[in-house]
DNA sequence: AAGTACCC
DNA sequence: ACAG
């Protein structure tokens, strides 16, 4: 029997789910955090404890409807002074918490198996979307360099993943994300814009009526 | 512009 | 469409 021929009839094994193609240095890795579901949830509620989930402002003064936090040694912020990478909370002005081993683990592992390895995230940022909740077309460019792949893990509540290019102006993909998807970009594809439709209203059986991201960065 | 407003 |  040749490899692809397995390939083709062996379900997938836990952590090895296929690669699906989204554009040069980007991929959907379908299912890839399920096998590690109650470890991120429990991990997630540990971080959340600690450091409460707030919906931050923006340079042009708007609140965000995204309600957001951190764990690592760094965290993304937002007000009106912009957009940054911080060691503490603003909130507590305490240190982040740790990044749970679970998270680090699964985004390594993902990052590797879209074809980055090496990957050493220092920034975790968990977003909770509501119903309604949004993130217009943006890029990751608050990052001290642009080496380092962008993983991002889709809990709860499904959601329409936008994903454009490098200018804003292009049209953007539009990408169905369940629970337990991992969608990794780099390299070529590090700048491209991304966001998320308004979450539509429904009831998870794990995290009830919302949806949770986790993104990993290397911010510095 | 990680946002909202307004028009069709 | 719009500005910082």
């Amino acid at each position: 029997m040749t490899p692809d021929l397995f390939e083709s009839v062996a379900p997938p094994l836990p952590g090895e789910a296929a690669a699906e193609p989204l554009a040069e240095g980007a991929v959907v890795l379908r299912g890839f955090a399920l096998p590690a579901e109650a470890a991120l949830l429990d991990g997630l509620q540990r971080v959340v404890a600690q450091a409460p989930l707030r919906r931050m402002v923006t340079p042009g003064g708007f609140t965000m409807s995204v309600a957001m936090t951190n764990c690592g040694a760094l965290g993304w912020v937002s007000d009106r002074r912009g957009y940054r990478y911080a060691p503490r909370d603003p909130g507590s002005a305490l240190p982040w918490p740790a990044m749970p081993q679970a998270f680090a683990r699964l985004a390594v592992a993902a990052a590797a198996r879209a074809g980055f390895p090496g990957f050493a995230p220092d920034a975790c940022l968990v977003n909770r979307y509501e119903p309604g909740a949004r993130l217009t077309l943006h890029q990751d460019r608050n990052e001290r360099d642009f080496g380092a792949p962008i993983v991002s893990v889709s809990l709860g509540l499904p959601a329409v993943f936008l994903f454009g290019g490098r200018e804003r102006s292009e049209r953007p993909r539009r990408i169905p994300l369940a629970h337990g998807d991992v969608v990794v970009w780099g390299g070529p594809a590090r700048l491209r814009h991304h966001g998320v439709m308004p979450v539509k209203s429904g009831d998870h059986p794990l995290l009830g009526g919302c949806r949770v991201n986790l993104t990993f960065r290397r911010a510095a």
